[in-house]
Order: C-alpha cells, then sequence, then structure tokens
DNA sequence: GCCCAGGGATGCG
DNA sequence: CGCATCCATGGG
C-alpha cells in the first residue's frame, strides 16, 4: 500500500486498503474514540494517535510515526490478501463490505488483558472497563492515560477489578498477573502457534478462543480463526447446524489455513453489523 | 423478568 | 475425554 511519512504525520491515499471504521468496529480492538466518521483517536499501550480525513487522503498524526505505522501493518498488501479470499468462496460479501479492514498488531499485555475482560461481555462494556482501568492506574498523556505497566496491575486488588466493571473476571485478572513478569509475553513470541496457543491456555482466563485472539491480535499469527457467538450463528447459517465452536474452528483452520485469521475478521465483521439492523 | 454479550473454570461421569 | 453448570453485569 502506497503511503508516506513525514515528520509526526503518515499520509495514505488509498482508503481502499486502509478504512479507520472497519479497522475500528470489526472488534479486534477496544481502547478508540470516534469523534465522528472522519475522526478517530486510537490508544495503544503508551502511545496515542488522531486520525483524520483531509483531502481525500487518511492522516495518522502522532508523536510515534513509526510505532503506528507497525501498528497498522502499513506494509502489508491487503488487495492481494483479498484476492486469495475471493478465490476460495462466499466470502466475497463480507470482504466487500469490509473492504477497508487491517488486522492490527497490538501491545501484548493489552490485548491479554483486553481479551480475558472480552468473555461472554459485550462490547460497550468491555470498552468501558478498559478505559477505567488506564483512567485509573495508567500514566497520564494529555487527555487520556496509557496502559498500565504490569507492575501496576499487580498492586491492586480483585475489588480493583470489580469496580472496572469486569464482573467475575475480576479474580481471574488478579491470578493472571500473578503467572505472568515483565518480558514473559515477547519471551514466548519464538514458540509455534501451537505451542504459543498452548502456554496461552495455561493462563488464568484464558481459553481457545481467548487465546486465538491474542494470537491474532497481538502475535499476528494469521493461522487462526477465533469463535465466538457471532462466528458459531455464522457457521450455523452457511455451512452446517454445529454448536461444538472446537470443531467449527477445526473445520475454518482446515478451510482458510494461514489466511484464517483474515478470514475470520471479515466475517465477524460483516455478521455483526448485519445483526444490529 | 428473561436473554444475551468476541467464554472460561470447575466438577462429574 | 465430553458434557453441564455456574459465573457478574448492563442493555435490549
Amino acid at each position: 500500500m502506497k503511503y508516506k511519512i513525514c515528520d509526526n504525520k503518515i499520509i495514505i491515499a488509498d482508503e481502499s486498503q486502509f478504512c479507520p471504521q472497519h479497522i475500528f468496529e470489526c472488534g479486534q480492538v477496544f481502547s478508540y474514540i470516534k469523534h465522528n466518521e472522519d475522526h478517530y483517536t486510537v490508544l495503544s499501550k503508551d502511545k496515542i494517535a488522531t486520525l483524520y480525513k483531509q483531502d481525500d487522503c487518511w492522516v495518522i498524526e502522532s508523536h510515534s510515526p513509526e510505532y503506528f505505522e507497525n501498528y497498522f501493518d502499513l506494509t502489508r498488501d491487503y488487495t492481494k490478501i483479498k484476492n486469495q479470499l475471493q478465490d476460495s468462496s462466499f466470502l466475497t460479501n463480507a470482504i466487500d463490505y469490509g473492504y477497508g479492514i487491517r488486522i492490527l498488531k497490538q501491545d501484548l499485555l493489552e490485548t491479554l488483558v483486553s481479551f480475558v475482560i472480552s468473555a461472554n461481555n459485550n462490547i460497550k462494556r468491555i470498552q468501558k472497563s478498559l478505559f477505567y482501568i488506564r483512567e485509573k492506574l495508567g500514566e497520564r498523556l494529555g487527555e487520556y492515560y496509557a496502559f498500565p505497566t504490569l507492575e501496576k496491575l499487580k498492586s491492586v486488588s480483585v475489588d480493583f477489578f470489580v469496580g472496572a466493571g469486569t464482573g467475575y473476571r475480576a479474580s481471574q485478572l488478579v491470578k493472571l498477573f500473578n503467572q505472568l513478569d515483565e518480558n514473559i509475553l515477547a519471551e514466548k513470541a519464538y514458540l509455534s502457534t501451537q505451542d504459543l496457543r498452548n502456554w496461552l491456555i495455561s493462563l488464568s482466563g484464558v481459553g481457545g478462543k481467548v487465546a486465538d485472539c491474542i494470537l491474532l491480535f497481538g502475535y499476528a499469527r494469521t493461522d487462526v480463526f477465533p469463535v465466538d457467538t457471532w462466528i458459531e450463528q455464522m457457521y450455523n447459517e452457511f455451512f452446517e447446524k454445529e454448536n461444538n465452536r472446537v470443531k467449527i474452528r477445526d473445520n475454518l483452520v482446515a478451510k482458510y489455513g494461514g489466511m484464517s485469521g483474515f478470514a475470520q475478521q471479515y466475517l465477524f465483521y460483516y455478521k455483526r453489523e448485519k445483526n444490529k439492523k
């Protein structure tokens, strides 16, 4: 994809491969603010970017342009990915709908915490909890707050996370932080997808689906297919009646292989947006 | 009051 | 193993 970086701005002319609405609302990330159709703010770790439209281009403005160049995975060619997936099927409508989706490369600790909170929860409440955690424990960054360090997260008790609205996941979070040390998440990145998945599942609050989300949105492993309630509904609608999510996952990974993660995002976004109306 | 949300942990056979 | 049940909480 064509883009250029000058000073603190990344300028993207090709909206067919970069649409903030699609990127932020496809369920992979929770810490962003939609000011309006043409204006977003996104928070990642201790970094902030503002996105706005100018002369038919999208501008990503930040003090850390190189961080967000990686975060938005700008060097990847999504036209190629979409063409490959078109060949295989009924994905056409979903790809046309979410044409500007990109899979983000998010901070590992933040992704882990976010998706532990996401279990059997809804997106609005997940967002609210994460903003609360940032505000109470994170370093102040002007108008917003950084995601807290592991040390900060370890310094509070179950009551804090109940106060954050995480419900019964509060005790899972406290156990989780005690299982981690400062660099463990990054150190595991050399593992194969399968070994990394097994390790993630050993963590408190992490099962198969949450592990797949961390693998995809944090570790950039695209050979996984997170199956949640929406994907389950979609699968039953388009393929066959099946209520075992492990089987659904195995079938979809067998079908899409290393492209699974991309296929999943188009389908999740399409199914969920259609269901809103 | 009931059902659902980007499910996981636990116990039981 | 597979399966059932329970788990907080806010919104529709």
